[in-house]
DNA sequence: GCTTGTTGTAATCGAATGATTACTTAAAAG
DNA sequence: CTTTTAAGTAATCATTCGATTACAACAAGC
């Protein structure tokens, strides 16, 4: 029993082109590490903590269950992994919105803003991270898993680290795009709301009903056309 | 085997007490529908669907898990019955202000709003629901579950009914409030901010953190106190 | 070639869970 | 008192799921 069929039978080509692949191809354990994450983003995002199974995110990175299992040790690290992924993944993405303003990289989005909603820094920020904000929310797997979070903090270890990632958003706007306390209220309220027209699946609707038509276009504004096609995007890959 | 040992052995004292009772005491099914729905929307609204068992809700309910089965056929089933409940109470307290308001009854509770805010009906409206909710927010059973139900948007039937749901009270605070949608769509981005805050169990760490009593402060205003002590009891009772 | 560590899977196990079946027993009907 | 119906449970079953164990195969060092 050796020299012969030493992967597949049959052809000698590599089984890397589909799905259900009997073995995955070798790649660094950290790399792996990274699609799993990514995976785990996605099935965490649409089912949440207690809905997934750590089987569907091997499905979904294309690898056995068990390697999931013994990479992470528990489906709770998993977890909190991925969280603390999407949570550092939007910090960034205000942060880098706060340093493109700071460096005046910004003079074209500029134009687009609306001047009632104030024209100094804070003002112009809080537009341009809420945009910022909407362009994650096109993405479903980010935004949807800090969501999940926030809804299973009966989870004591999940809900600690969510209470922590939701404070220090809170502080990152408070103190580096240097908002008041209200208007941090304020945006974070519009970012709640958007997470739950996304989760709710309301762009699902949006061609059906005149109400959900008026809702969407009144919270997204000019990012409405791409959550939407993000929206049909998703559902055609289910 | 039959007139000796009836239903408890020893004492003659039928074991309404406390917990862990052999059989239930017997009351009408259509009382015990509505005491199963209390307590699977206290369980669904702290676990969520996945989360949540039969067999947890037919402990809170003080009686066995086939029961529960059998009166609503499925988990689901009690599910959407419980979210229904749910939207049904926000839906009236939401009316009964309007209708209280109309009615000229909340002279005193005008006293006490920003002016800042609007004075004419619109404004006041806003004002006196945002207070309403946050008499529900205290409850924490009405409001996450629902909130569980806005990120089950997976389950077909549960998002089915999430969407319709929401887009109800959308239309209601619009129709009978008579608010623009931006000033909907800002009363409701309020609310899921509370919302939020509640499902990560912030006013739980409201001493400890001055982030989170900032945050607080600033978002739930005068009914801090009053959430504030709901959370303590709550953890009590765990 | 031989060894060794890394990457990966198949098989399986125990616990949890939604649901079903069959059985009690209190109360109402006659 | 007898019968019937409604309220409720114990026992159990088939799945599902997270985790464990044991093993296979590829690559690198020697």
């Amino acid at each position: 029993m050796s020299s012969v069929a030493k992967k597949t039978a049959g052809t000698g080509a590599p089984e890397t082109g589909s799905s259900s692949q009997a073995t995955a191809e070798r790649i660094p354990a950290a790399q792996r590490r990274e699609l799993i994450l990514e995976a785990a983003t996605g099935v965490f995002a649409e089912r949440g903590y207690a809905g997934s199974t750590t089987d569907r995110v091997a499905k979904a990175a294309g690898i056995s269950q068990p390697y999931v299992v013994r990479m992470f040790g528990t489906k709770e690290t998993l977890f909190l992994e991925a969280l603390d992924r999407a949570q550092g993944k939007l910090l960034r993405a205000f942060r880098d919105v706060i340093a493109a303003y700071d460096a005046g990289e910004l003079a074209e989005e500029l134009q687009h803003l609306d001047p009632a909603a104030g024209s100094g820094r804070p003002g112009q920020l809080k537009q341009l991270m809420a945009i910022a904000y909407a362009d994650l929310v096109a993405d479903r797997g980010i935004l949807m898993m800090l969501m999940q979070a926030f809804v299973a903090g009966h989870e004591p270890a999940i809900g600690a680290r969510a209470r922590e990632g939701f404070l220090d958003i809170y502080r990152l706007v408070r103190d580096e795009a240097g908002l008041s306390p209200e208007t941090v209220r304020d945006f974070l309220a519009q970012g709640m709301l958007m997470n739950t027209l996304i989760g709710i699946r309301l762009p699902e609707v949006y061609e059906q009903d005149p109400t959900a038509e008026e809702l969407l276009e009144c919270t997204l504004r000019s990012k409405l056309p791409m959550v939407l096609k993000a929206s049909k995007a998703q559902r055609r890959a289910g």
